[in-house]
DNA sequence: CGTTAACCGGTTAGCCGGTTAACGGTGCGCTAAT
């Protein structure tokens, strides 16, 4: 079948399966690669229509379509949508069902009367599921919300990292990667931990022009708290105001209440039952506000969101943009507003901290190099008496530093010739040390976005590697610069900072003397930002950089 | 890293200033008690 066969095709299925009448050109082109047979990474906004991608090719290939996701409730909402419509059915596989409806999704998948399994990292890093799920040939291995392989896999959900192994012990089907925000760094985990090879990389602007852009600075904690609280109460629901923490999620949510706003709070602390209340009702509009931890997100795709508030700064653009996001879906104007204050990024330095245990690194190197045998990770932790997420974490890091292997249809682990038991831990350690200091440099990003003396929205998209020719009219810098006379309109028509012609450009590749390797991210009047590989982003002074000769071409 | 609540010593107040310890986010899958 040509190219042009095709995708009439897939027009053809979309419409009669799925009732879309057109379907965009990035989206075509990225189903047109999975059925040549090629991974792909899609980074498209939410509500572009990325699921599009693997439910429309589904119908046309043999073999059910696995689905990697996140949360319970995304799965338990994408196989509702799926059974009302008049694409194949989906059913998830999962802990929070009986085992009855469990072995029924495995028969409706097995008989061909579901042709869409969803499931969690958890649940394919266990051999009995990835062995039943082999012998079904799945025709194509997709993640949805893959940022969480970035932003989990290395801590939080281990098992994020080991689905490049799940998809080559199935079988190695064509990978589909999907999510709506990828810095460099997030893609290249992407693509490294899903072992994705020579991936059709599929992205359209991250830009959401409609949502305008505003920080608000304060010294003060009591005054920043009061400056929320009136705010929020004022701005147009529905919104979402986030905090940092749990228990300020509850003071802010009490207090606007008591101002008369229609608010609840929202974390992980809550019960399922409440929080499940507070999400289905705020889509359907009461509450009017949200009040929440970094809980509540994933799978909100409510149209009419008003404002998106900070009431503290989150740890990186990534997690900022993802959140910010929320707002003004449909299309119509919206906010979203960052109470800053320098003191509260140290609770994100916190939270984002890790500290390496090298002693248990060190036994589970010594006890993988005393043993002829590849060891399962079951097995490793049992023998090193370490727990099975914290052994999945220690073996990510020396699989990273190249110090052990996973081979065999089991996928068990053995330790690679060459190294001392030193050397191994030692360069696990420095892979470890690359992460923190990758971790610290986004922080200082997300300060570097709120004390930005130039246009919001360019250093934003700038940090997602796009670049704004012009200074954008929708920021708070923007605002202030269009009130002083004279200056507005010049500024915007004068040539763009960030344009073609000077010595260093986005995506140039630089060497410093110090911090290695690395790529120009964005390149501002008089500064430069690069995302070093070693040391995560630094901001140099253009002229220190020309006159000093600090970089030189890669 | 920064905030807060609890504590302590000094003198002998129903207190003040200083030190210290605790706390802070995201979900899966599983088990045990009801």
């Amino acid at each position: 079948m040509g190219a042009h066969d095709r995708i009439a095709e897939l027009r053809r299925v979309a419409r009669e399966r799925f009732g879309w009448s057109d379907l965009a050109a990035e989206q075509t082109e990225a189903m047109g690669s999975l059925l040549e047979g090629r991974d792909v990474l899609v980074v498209m906004p939410t509500g572009s229509g990325k699921s599009a991608i693997y439910q429309v090719p589904t119908v046309m290939l043999d073999g059910p379509t696995v689905v990697v996701s996140p949360l319970i409730a995304l799965q338990r909402d994408q196989v509702v949508g799926l059974r009302k419509s008049a694409a194949p059915d989906a059913v998830a596989v999962n802990s929070a069902q009986p085992r009855s409806a469990v072995d029924k999704g495995w028969r409706a998948i097995r008989d061909g009367d579901a042709e869409y399994l969803f499931l969690s990292p958890e649940q394919l890093a266990k051999d009995s599921v990835v062995e039943r799920l082999r012998e079904l040939n799945p025709s194509l291995f997709v993640v949805d919300e893959a940022h969480c392989v970035s932003a989990w896999g290395h801590d939080f959900r281990p098992d994020y990292l080991n689905l490049g192994e799940v998809a080559e012990r199935l079988g190695r089907p064509p990978v589909l990667a999907l999510t709506a925000t990828a810095a460099a760094p997030v893609r290249s985990d992407i693509l490294e931990h899903l072992h994705m090879r020579e991936a059709h990389v599929v992205a359209t602007g991250t830009d959401r022009p409609t949502i305008h852009l505003e920080v608000r600075t304060f010294t003060d904690d009591p005054a920043k708290r009061e400056a929320v609280a009136r705010w929020t109460a004022r701005a147009g629901a529905p919104g979402i105001l986030y905090t940092a923490t749990r228990k300020d999620a509850e003071t802010y949510a009490e207090r606007l209440r008591q101002d008369g706003v229609d608010a609840e709070a929202y974390h992980a602390g809550m019960k399922a039952a409440d929080r499940r209340r507070i999400h289905d009702g705020f889509m359907e509009g009461a509450p009017a506000v949200v009040v929440a931890t970094s809980a509540f997100g994933m799978g909100i795709d409510k149209a009419d969101v008003r404002f998106v508030a900070h009431a503290s700064v989150p740890e990186a653009l990534d997690s900022y943009y993802q959140e910010i996001g929320r707002a003004g879906r449909d299309g119509e104007p919206a906010r979203a507003v960052l109470f800053y204050r320098p003191e509260d990024l140290g609770l994100q330095k916190f939270l984002t901290a890790r500290t390496l245990d090298a002693d248990a690194l060190r036994r589970v190197m010594a006890m993988l190099r005393d043993k002829d045998a590849p060891q399962s990770r079951g097995r490793t932790a049992e023998l090193c008496g370490l727990s099975r997420r914290k052994t999945s974490e220690l073996l990510n890091l020396l699989e990273e530093a190249g110090a052990v292997s996973v081979e065999g249809r089991r996928r068990a682990v053995r330790a690679l010739p060459g190294r001392t038991v030193d050397e191994a831990t030692e360069e696990a350690a420095r892979v470890f040390e690359r992460r923190q200091r990758v971790d610290r440099s986004r922080i200082e990003m997300m300060r570097g976005y709120a004390e930005t003396p130039t246009c919001r929205r360019q250093y934003l998209l700038g940090y997602f590697g796009e670049q704004l020719d012009a200074p954008c009219g929708r920021c708070d810098v923007c605002d202030r610069e269009d009130e002083r006379p004279g200056t507005g309109a010049g500024r915007r028509d004068a040539a763009p900072p960030s344009g073609r012609g000077g010595p260093y450009e986005a995506n140039d590749r630089v060497s410093h003397a110090e911090w290695g390797a690395g790529t120009v991210m964005r390149r501002e009047e008089d500064r430069l930002v690069v995302l070093f590989e070693q040391v995560g982003y630094k901001t140099l002074s253009l002229t220190a950089v020309q006159e000093g000769g600090l970089l030189t071409g890669a």
